[in-house]
RNA sequence: GCGCCCAUAGCUCAGCUGGAUAGAGCGUUGGCCUCCGGAGCCAAAGGUCAGAGGUUCGAAUCCUCUUGGGCGCGCCA
């Protein structure tokens, strides 16, 4: 309809330019918004406002010269001036409700679009490190990646997500330390567990693991493994654990212990996403980049631009070259390549799987971390805008009005599988997914759990699970409401009726919107309104005890109702219960 | 010190990319059919859009400054 409207508007303004009114090489796009308030129609424009200056007329005369120079439209029942000089347009409602027989014919793929033209995204987001569960501060980043996944794709986006394992790294060697040390304990060994290593109690389920299927294989006295790290700084007392346990251990045992652990936690991190109901397309290892070369190719590519130099004994990227503060190590003195070069190689292979696009969902403490990766892709002469960054604010996790802690070591988060098992998953996910993602959010534990039953995705969900129900008592109450498809929609005009198709129509609009801007909350607000729109239809009128050309109409309005909130809800992830 | 994000009702948040009288939920107060599910509906109260300038027909929205909060500024990941 907007873009109807959007049609006709530019027919008038092309016949201005004809009649000089208006400069021929005037730029013009005319946008229409929805009326806010009923006394101002259905649509309104405000092309003549802002083209006023530039012809030299009051906008209100300007108005009244496009109005004149409209061609016919039979759905338009009135055209008036408003304000300052807005074009309001008055729909006949009839036509309106031609939108209820397109919703049922379009079904599931009401609300889609070709926006994307098939272009090919890669969507990578939580990422999270392999070294614990997941906390409360992943599920945002959970559920605000798997709706935008959903959103482009409905978008006609083809869409590949993706979770991207850091699994090498100093933080594999922690956890290996860890598990070992538990492990020692559990052989009976006397351990003096460094605070600073992985505490949860996931850690000894591993080390059980080991335990279990090794016995005593890996069982070094305490002693001799503690030997000579007391006293030191924390963090060297790490290192040195971490080289006793690469040479008691050896390669093999080293490799195995982390193999265990690496192959428990992920297993975990995937199945809490799952019953999350967020799936991966897939796993991407970050060891498998360096041990396929991926890594040195990437330094390679940089290098032959001539961006790589070498300083202090390390390898450096200039990247302070294309607007980052300052160059960058890509390879540690040690010979070690950092995370850094890592992730250069990771976004090299995004590009030359021929993905046109590569979103990347990060928390908000990586933003520092932007311009480096943009730096790398222009230094390998791909266009950096190809590069999304969309920053997730940090969750504030509050328990009795106070802050809770989230650190991984220190093994004192809420998880989101705990969070999950309270207030259940569409609950969740609608509360996180409701807050844009880069405003700050304050989740109070005790509140989101008293709150549950009065989490706005209930509402959302009675909605779709009552008009199911009305189909169920018609079914047991034998009241006829075949031919939906031959209903008269003309026979529909009420008030409430009006207001909730007006609401289902604005659908694709709402997607389209909430895909562009990467705004899934635009979609959780949305379907609040149409609920709303649906309950008070419902209070105020009755669908299955009127005659039957009223009823099977209203049948058809609401069976439109239900497909909308179903197609939305799916957007976010959350499911459309039949009853509750 | 430098950089990024944020500030809207008592609380948690929207505000359609600059539009008309700033909106929801929760909380508070008062109402609703013996009828398709009351996890619902209707109504009331509640605001100097952090503050000050600026841009223009028009600003919660754009620019500058100030205040207040979050987060960054590693050969960690």
């Amino acid at each position: 309809m907007k873009q109807q409207l959007q049609e006709l508007f530019a027919a008038a303004v092309a016949k201005l330019k004809r009649d000089g009114v208006l400069a021929p090489e005037q730029q013009v796009s005319v946008r229409f918004e929805r009326a806010r308030q009923k006394q101002h129609g259905d649509f309104a424009t405000n092309v003549a406002l802002s083209l006023a200056k530039a012809c030299g007329r009051p906008p209100r005369e300007l108005a009244q010269l496009i109005i004149d120079a409209l061609p016919a439209a039979p759905k338009i029942v009135k055209v008036e001036i408003a304000g300052p000089g807005f074009i309001n347009v008055f729909l006949a409602a009839d036509s309106q409700f031609q939108v209820v027989g397109a919703i049922r014919d379009a079904g599931s793929g009401y609300g889609h679009n070709a926006m994307g033209a098939g272009r090919k995204v890669i969507i990578e987001f939580v990422s999270a490190n392999p070294t614990g569960p997941l906390h409360v501060g992943h599920g945002r980043g959970a559920a605000f990646g798997d709706s935008l996944a959903r959103l482009l794709a409905a978008a006609g986006f083809e869409v590949v997500t993706e979770y991207y394992v850091n699994d090498a790294g100093r933080q594999m060697d922690i956890l290996v330390v860890s598990v070992w040390l538990r492990y020692l304990e559990l052989c009976g060994e006397q351990i003096a567990f460094p605070d600073n290593a992985y505490q949860g109690d996931y850690i000894f389920d591993i080390a059980a693991t080991v335990h279990r299927e090794h016995g005593d294989q890996y069982r070094h006295p305490g002693s001799e493994v503690c030997a000579d790290i007391t006293g030191q700084d924390l963090e060297l007392q790490l290192d040195s654990l971490i080289q006793r346990a690469e040479t008691l251990l050896g390669q093999e045992g080293y490799r195995y212990v982390l193999g265990v652990g690496l192959d428990a936690l992920t297993a975990d991190i995937r199945s809490d996403l799952e019953q999350f109901n967020v799936s991966f397309d897939r796993w991407f290892s970050e060891r498998s980049l360096i041990e396929d070369h991926h890594v040195d190719n990437a330094i390679g590519a940089l290098a032959k631009n001539g961006h790589v130099f070498e300083r202090d004994g390390a390898s450096w990227f200039r990247s302070s070259a294309f607007g980052d503060e300052k160059d960058r190590v890509v390879v540690r003195e040690n010979g070690a390549p950092t995370y850094f070069a890592s992730d250069i190689a990771y976004h090299l292979d995004k590009l030359e799987r021929g993905f046109d696009c590569l979103i990347d969902v990060w928390g908000a403490d990586h933003h520092g971390y932007m311009p480096r990766m943009k730096a790398a892709l222009e230094a390998m002469d791909y266009d950096a805008d190809r590069l999304v960054v969309l920053l997730v604010q940090f969750a504030s996790l509050y328990r009795g009005g106070e802050k809770v802690s989230m650190s991984t070591r220190a093994g004192e988060f809420v998880t989101l599988r705990e969070l999950r098992q309270e207030v259940g998953t569409d609950a969740a996910r609608f509360f996180y997914v409701q807050r844009k993602s880069e405003q700050h959010m304050d989740f109070d534990l005790d509140l989101a759990k008293s709150e549950s039953a009065e989490n706005p995705v209930y509402y959302v969900q009675y909605a779709h699970a009552r008009i199911c129900s009305v189909f169920r008592q018609a079914a047991e109450k034998h009241i006829d409401i075949s031919d939906l498809d031959g209903a008269d929609l003309s026979l529909l005009g009420e008030a409430h009726e009006i207001a909730l198709v007006n609401t289902l129509s604005r659908f694709p609009e709402v997607v389209e919107n909430a895909a562009a801007n990467h705004e899934p909350h635009q979609v959780a607000y949305y379907l609040r309104s149409l609920a709303n729109d649906f309950h008070t239809y419902y209070n105020a009128h009755n669908f299955l005890g009127v005659e039957p050309r009223l009823r099977r109409a209203r049948v058809a309005l609401i069976d439109a109702t239900r497909q909308v909130l179903a197609n939305g809800l799916a957007l976010i992830g959350v499911h459309a219960p039949d009853k509750m």
